[in-house]
DNA sequence: ACCTGAACACCGTTCAAGT
DNA sequence: ACCTGAACACCGTTCAAGT
């Protein structure tokens, strides 16, 4: 063998700190993108910032906490623009952050897997049910209420998400154009005409419909039976 | 080393047939119920049942078919008694369903997290819906608002569900009792009284409360926006 | 403190072989 | 058809060691 002065070059152990907790969520972010739920290991994470994959617990104790401060990451980025804005109506205010938190999170489908799993209990999902419990005072709700209202609406747009993102089976990619998933729900649904006649039809009526809509829809049925008065 | 007699007892390869579907998914299913999620594994299924890893791909083609029929055994198991009986108001046969599904499911919190991954579209799936969409349409909706208004209920009971079960974080084991859980709700937020003082003092609020209150309250503020007049 | 290699105890799945 | 052993390509996590 020849004289290895790559040996000598190669990577040695050693405190060097060339990543942060922002590169190992952003490795982990694009694996969950690409390859699913799945993807997102520890060792592909390692593996993606060009490391050992024992070097990731520098960072996190463990997995959990990956998972968990990625969700909490994601929660952050929700835009409280319009749902903060005291001069707009509330159901407008509240429909903003329904929208928002849809969008952010239907962005990365495989996410949807992790949030379910996790406690969804950190800082920034805390303030959001802060933010929102303060909205639904202000609407005049007194404070039991407030406070079922807010698990109402949350379970909701969980719910709903959960839903939407169920059309993927954990394959990886992001999630298709509305129409597109609409119609592949119908596609799947007309092999059961016989026996699922109603559901069939069903996935027939909104087909034009897309699920943003149908989102919608049933939120404000859900804030009609909230704050029926309409203040 | 001696004669080995048990050598030519040991068990063959070939034939028997000692196992059938039922077999795994109780396996899989007691697995789950005692070990949490990842206990519900193919190799433990196997080792539970008495044979080689590999022997479970002869009655299943890969794990997520083991997942996709245990829930469908678990939605076959609700109980369609009250619901499905029409001399019962309407309202009280969706909150019969509603409570069905929740206790049959919240009985084993890990396959909340199954169920969240796969699609839900299964034979029993679609009996479900299908009777939601006949009991909507005796109500008098039309079939547009009807196929919404069942989409909201399927996300608002599915939400519900995953909320509660987020709760254990995967740990296994059944759920605690529901005061116990709302206790723990309320002592893990104790710490969060200054920044959050809205969300705690809504967990103080309605401490009193078991969570399936919680539940059929937001039913039924979701079915007053569905359907106000109260036919 | 930050990183390494090596190891441990797991996974799901496939393949060739036995009856 | 039903099962086996052995293997492949993975996991999360720990440990002792290097700088």
């Amino acid at each position: 063998v020849e004289h290895d002065v790559t040996a000598q070059t190669r990577v040695r152990p050693g405190p060097r700190r060339t990543l942060s907790e922002e590169d190992i969520l952003d490795a982990a972010m694009a694996l969950l993108d690409e390859g699913g739920a799945n993807a997102a290991s520890i060792r592909g994470i390692a593996a993606r910032v060009g490391v050992a994959p024992n070097a990731v617990y520098t960072y996190f104790p463990n997995k959990a906490a990956v998972v968990d401060a990625l969700v909490e990451r994601l929660l952050g980025d929700v835009d409280h623009g319009m749902f903060a804005d005291p001069t707009q109506p509330w159901r407008v205010r509240v429909e903003a952050l329904a929208l928002e938190l849809r969008s952010q999170i239907s962005a990365h489908p495989a996410a949807v897997q992790l949030l379910v799993g996790g406690q969804v209990g950190g800082p920034n999902a805390l303030t959001l049910n802060e933010r929102l419990l303060e909205l639904l005072a202000e609407v005049g709700l007194e404070p039991a209420d407030a406070a079922r209202a807010a698990y109402a609406l949350l379970a909701y747009g969980f719910g709903s998400l959960a839903l939407e993102v169920a059309y993927l089976r954990g394959a990886p990619g992001p999630l298709p154009p509305e129409a597109e998933r609409v119609a592949t729900r119908r596609a799947r649904l007309t092999a059961e005409t016989g026996r699922f006649p109603r559901t069939v039809a069903a996935a027939d009526t909104v087909a034009g419909e897309i699920s943003t809509d149908q989102y919608l829809w049933g939120l404000h049925r859900l804030l009609d039976g909230i704050a029926p008065a309409g203040a």
